[in-house]
DNA sequence: GCTGTTTATCGTCAGGCAGACGACTATGAT
DNA sequence: ATCATAGTCGTCTGCCTGACGATAAACAGC
């Protein structure tokens, strides 16, 4: 056999799509566009495009992300943030039938990005928005009306879904939290986007023993702040440690 | 911009590559066949093939796994394991250059089966073998002059490197070890699973109380056996529990 | 200035779990 | 009978977590 007779295989569409997440007000948020055509025309969809000829899937990504959001992708690699997203792989999707038009492979990455002003119209002047990942998880459940009572388009509620869990699951055995927040933040920043990302309520008393007692999870700037109100906080760079050991234990139920 | 204009994206051709692990007499072992044809005529390889036109992307990576080793998948909702392996996605793979002849993107996929007899030849009848991982991870590096002095295909060492990884950490918090035992298996013989795929020695004591303490990892079937020497041990079968929690620790370094 | 509110931070205590390891049991091999 | 091999049950100690009391440092309003 032939894998590679270059007449032996079906040509495939490959696209990336993005689940990009936020912290927003308490709540996880997660980046929507409107569809301007057919198909699921005027629903809201995950942004996402076409990975180009000579383009690596990661590049692509990276790509899609600025022209969404003009966050720059960390390198994995490089130090801690600048002022760039969280962006790795999600998984990939590719059922026959997922785009009613013709086959299309969808490499879904997932993005964490700290609280942006507001997400700025794609190239195409499509609209876009944060919304929280419930309304968009859970729509017509609860007779709401909006505009947002439709599902969204092609399975990119499934890809939303995993997206979320993704993040759930990583926050709990790594440092990816630090991702949701600005260069520098106070401990009770980071436990915000815990409580928001996991819906759960921390111990402040807990948590704050927790990361600060984890070596190279946060490292002191020296500053402090009270933007939160209440007594001044530290704040907190996140250090270089990768890796929760042990992890941050979500409650159960 | 129309992100479906049939003529606007560039075709791709999409593969399935799967990363079989096992383990054979204490150690990791993945399944490597050995290519045909150019490029990297002669070199092993991991498995896999074009994924068809009607083809979902997990019922591609069954049916190579079924033609590869004649295992059967399981349904990751169907109850406990009847003689399948457990599948899962695993990432993709779409550097521009990782095929030298064309675009071709792998969405790899990940099976834990237990100890196969051999693997059968495929249908082409290319020779396939289990090898260590590490045999077919650090080859140059040991100055062995055998065969497998070649490192893999395209990138598939970077492939099976993060398979293994990902077999590695799930084992922590999952059950998913017991993928690589038969139907019945004794505690032992879990332990040294954990052993191989993590390359440690484990205390048999702690082991023990730890998966017979966990409550629906393992439900004992009534039997013994001494197929390892030494004092009868209990038989067990892979209880409805896949996630562990507590989970099981990595001893560190 | 005083008081109440809010948030941050430090401490204490009990329970659970893991690592280290002793002890005993039940087989087969010599 | 003795030994080697595995399996299984216990004990002890230290670490970590959850629950929660107490103090500190800001601001808002009177």
């Amino acid at each position: 056999m032939s894998p590679y007779d270059p007449s032996a295989f079906p040509p495939f569409a490959v696209t990336v799509d993005l689940v990009v997440l936020t912290v927003r007000s308490h709540a996880l948020c997660a980046l929507a566009v409107r569809r301007g055509e057919p198909p699921f025309q005027g629903r809201w969809a995950l942004p996402g495009g076409f990975v180009r000829d000579d383009e690596d899937l990661s590049s692509a990504a990276a790509r899609e992300l600025v022209e969404e959001t003009g966050l720059r992708a960390h390198d994995p690699d490089a130090p801690a943030q600048a002022n760039g997203a969280h962006l790795e792989q999600l998984a990939t999707y590719g059922d026959p039938k997922r785009d009613p038009r013709m086959r299309v492979v969808s490499v879904a990455h997932l993005a964490l990005a700290p609280d942006l002003p507001a997400p700025r119209a794609g190239g195409d002047a499509r609209s876009a928005r944060w919304a929280p990942v419930e309304a968009l998880l859970h729509q017509g459940g609860y007779g709401r009306e909006d505009e947002q009572a439709a599902p969204l388009a092609f399975d990119h509620a499934q890809i939303l879904a995993d997206g979320v869990e993704r993040a759930r699951s990583k926050i709990e055995y790594s440092s990816l939290a630090t991702a949701f927040c600005p260069p520098e933040f106070t401990v009770g920043e980071l436990r915000r986007v815990y409580e928001a990302v996991w819906g759960v309520v921390l111990d402040p008393r807990n948590f704050h023993r927790k990361v600060t007692g984890t070596p190279g999870f946060l490292v002191p700037t020296g500053g402090t702040t009270t933007r939160q109100g209440g007594r001044p906080a530290q704040l907190f760079r996140a250090g270089g440690a990768t890796l929760l050991n042990p992890p941050m234990l979500r409650p159960e139920v």
